[in-house]
RNA sequence: CGGGGUGUGGCGCAGCUUGGUAGCGCACCCGCUUUGGGAGCGGGGGGCCGUGGGUUCAAAUCCCGCCACCCCGACCA
């Protein structure tokens, strides 16, 4: 393949566009890759639409080679199957909805799971078409509130998407496995540098769930790792928890006067100064802090939640989210306390709480049984101190939604937490029987007896993988695509106007292409040295071939872009080169 | 949705405070010179100044509304 410069739709920009903050975004624009046509969406030019391309060959090759089948679905849709499986409101603003001429409501997919789910059912009934794998590479619309940075967060993006069937538990880990080799096989050929980490499966409902995360500072998702390796979604963190202490020499609960002390702040003042504890001052995280949160049931009805966590943390409203999924949390508004009278607004404690009194009440894991707590004594004005965890308050349980911090002791025991921004560019989990519950998808088993399929559902954001990978290996001069996923193998420049020049050159780009290899050939004509130079350092194919000055010695030049390492060498082995770099 | 910012030729920007009919650099076209690190000189094409209304003899500039885009947050398999 001989892509010619001199015809090829690119113009590179000589300077940064206004409107791209990140390195992907900017340089991808720059470069002549893509470009914006609306707010999260973007044009594919024809160097850009290589990467996204190839990128796309490996995922594809990957997922064929563990006997996935690719199936391709209208981004279009009717309304009814994603009203049966409850989206079409769940998803709420973030679907694009329209209607077609006789008013009936249509939606454009924000993914697949009911399409496929229906067209398995459609088609199998039995035990013994399982497992199944199906995937799709498809235009994805997600009216995102607000689209940003280039690729990454768009409203129209690609997607890969997978789906597994089996008839039991066993087949479903089995999938997932299946899974997740090809996902690591795919982001180590696209030479990604991820991080694994546990997640929630969310929305989506099921079980076990990772994502794959490209550690970097634009990216969106918050996730921790620790020294012994353990890494999780920030929504995914367990807390570690103390162990429980007897409460034998625990001195008594007793309720003290705090006047204005609504706060954390106020309430640790004013017992410094007049409850000193004779060990050591008083600190925030002696108090229990208890947030009342009103919880929306996805069948509409409202049921508030109390969630006591230690004084020093706030609750991390993702965490907490992520903790009563399906319901939705919202602050408890003065309305709301005025319809609780039990509640009394900064002086919240545990003895006014409880599932027994329609209050239901979980902690944080440190909140465990034998800890003394100075917490809300349910009167303006008043706390108590030495309220001690399982003597006298019982919660109705544990919830992880005290936000996290970076220094937390990790779940493996190795160490302090550190946290770290990343984007994700996968997501597998195991989606369990709830897309073929409520879509019926069903099978006989061996014993004829009809069973509900489990599905998995695996994803990678495939457009965003083209900037995922931009994003990690761009220098100061430019992009810098690894091998395998660079629009062209090598880029074959003229410098200077020497006819000797010219005439290696095009016979290189003939000898290259017709060896198989994809020749990036700036072959035009009055345009400098140096602007050819620039422009291969921006557009980042890997190895860089300059027919210049050095031709009247029977010499090329031979760049690696990525290491900047340079040799001299006669045309006639470049191509030997090549051959050797591309392999490595 | 809340906060901040920006809309002037393909790109980056000045002009707006103090109204007088649009300018610079890059890119593009023509000619000559140049040709190893984003060339020089000369000539040229291209802009209902985001949009609607208002004030005024006169609006890119002043006033009001709207829209779009970018950034932070909320939101987001």
């Amino acid at each position: 393949m001989l892509l010619r410069m001199s015809s090829l739709f690119l113009r590179t920009l000589r300077e940064d566009p206004a409107d791209a903050e990140v390195a992907s975004h900017r340089l991808l624009v720059r470069a002549g890759y893509i470009r914006r046509v609306a707010s999260g969406g973007f044009a594919w030019l024809p160097l850009g639409l290589r990467v996204l391309r190839k990128i796309e060959a490996i995922i594809r090759e990957e997922m064929d080679a563990i006997g996935a089948q690719e199936v391709h679905f209208p981004a279009l849709l009717p309304r009814e199957p994603y009203e049966a499986s409850g989206r079409w409101n769940d998803y709420g603003d973030s679907l694009f909805r329209l209607k077609d001429r006789r008013g009936a409501d249509h939606l454009l997919a924000p993914t697949h799971e009911e399409l496929f789910t229906l067209l398995v059912k459609d088609l199998y009934s039995s035990y013994k078409d399982l497992p199944l794998w199906l995937y799709q590479v498809q235009t994805k619309y997600r009216d995102e509130a607000r689209p940003r940075a280039g690729l990454l967060r768009g409203r129209e993006f690609v997607m890969k998407d997978s789906y597994s069937f089996d008839v039991d538990d066993a087949g479903l880990a089995a999938s997932y496995e299946r899974h997740r080799a090809a996902y690591v096989r795919i982001f180590d050929r696209l030479g990604l540098d991820y991080v694994m980490v546990s997640a929630m499966s969310g929305a989506m409902g099921g079980s076990r769930s990772e994502e794959f995360i490209l550690p970097s500072p634009n990216g969106e998702d918050t996730f921790v790792r620790s020294p012994g390796g353990y890494a999780a979604n920030v929504e995914a963190v367990t807390t570690v928890a103390p162990q429980a202490v007897s409460y034998d020499d625990a001195p008594a609960a007793r309720v003290v006067d705090t006047p204005d002390t609504p706060t954390i702040a106020t309430l640790v003042a004013v017992l410094i100064e007049r409850f000193p504890r004779e060990d050591r001052p008083w600190v925030a995280s002696d108090t229990l802090k208890n947030v009342v949160l009103m919880l929306r049931r996805p069948d509409g009805t409202d049921e508030p939640l109390v969630v006591g966590v230690p004084g020093d943390r706030d609750v991390d409203m993702k965490r907490l989210a992520a903790q009563v999924e399906p319901a939705i949390a919202r602050p408890f508004a003065d309305a709301d306390f005025a319809a609780y009278p039990a509640l009394v607004k900064g002086y919240v404690g545990p003895q006014a709480l409880g599932a027994d009194k329609g209050l239901r009440y979980f902690v944080d894991p440190r909140v465990a049984p034998g800890t003394p707590w100075t917490t809300g004594a349910d009167e303006p004005g008043r706390h108590v101190v030495d309220l001690v965890c399982g003597r006298d308050f019982t919660p109705d349980g544990t919830i992880e939604a005290a936000e996290v911090r970076a220094g937390d002791p990790a779940p493996d025991g190795s160490g302090p937490l550190e946290l770290a921004r990343g984007i994700e560019i996968g997501h597998i989990f195991q989606l369990g029987r709830r897309y073929a519950e409520v879509l019926d998808l069903r099978v006989l088993d061996e014993q004829g007896k009809r069973v509900v399929v489990t599905m998995g559902s695996y994803g990678i954001g495939v457009s965003r993988a083209v900037a995922a990978v931009a994003e990690s290996t761009y220098d100061e001069l430019g992009l810098c695509w690894p091998a395998a996923v660079a629009p062209a193998d090598v880029h074959l420049l003229v410098a200077g106007k020497d006819d000797k020049a010219r005439t290696v050159a095009d016979r290189l780009a003939q000898e290259l292409s017709e060896a198989g290899h994809t020749v990036l050939y700036d072959d035009r004509a009055r345009v400098s040295a140096g602007v050819k130079f620039a422009d291969a350092e921006l557009l980042g194919i890997p190895l860089i071939v300059t027919a210049g000055r050095r031709v009247v010695d029977g010499l090329v030049e031979f760049r690696v872009r990525r290491t900047g390492e340079q040799a001299e060498l006669a045309p006639a082995d470049v191509l030997a080169r090549v051959r050797e770099l591309a392999a490595r």
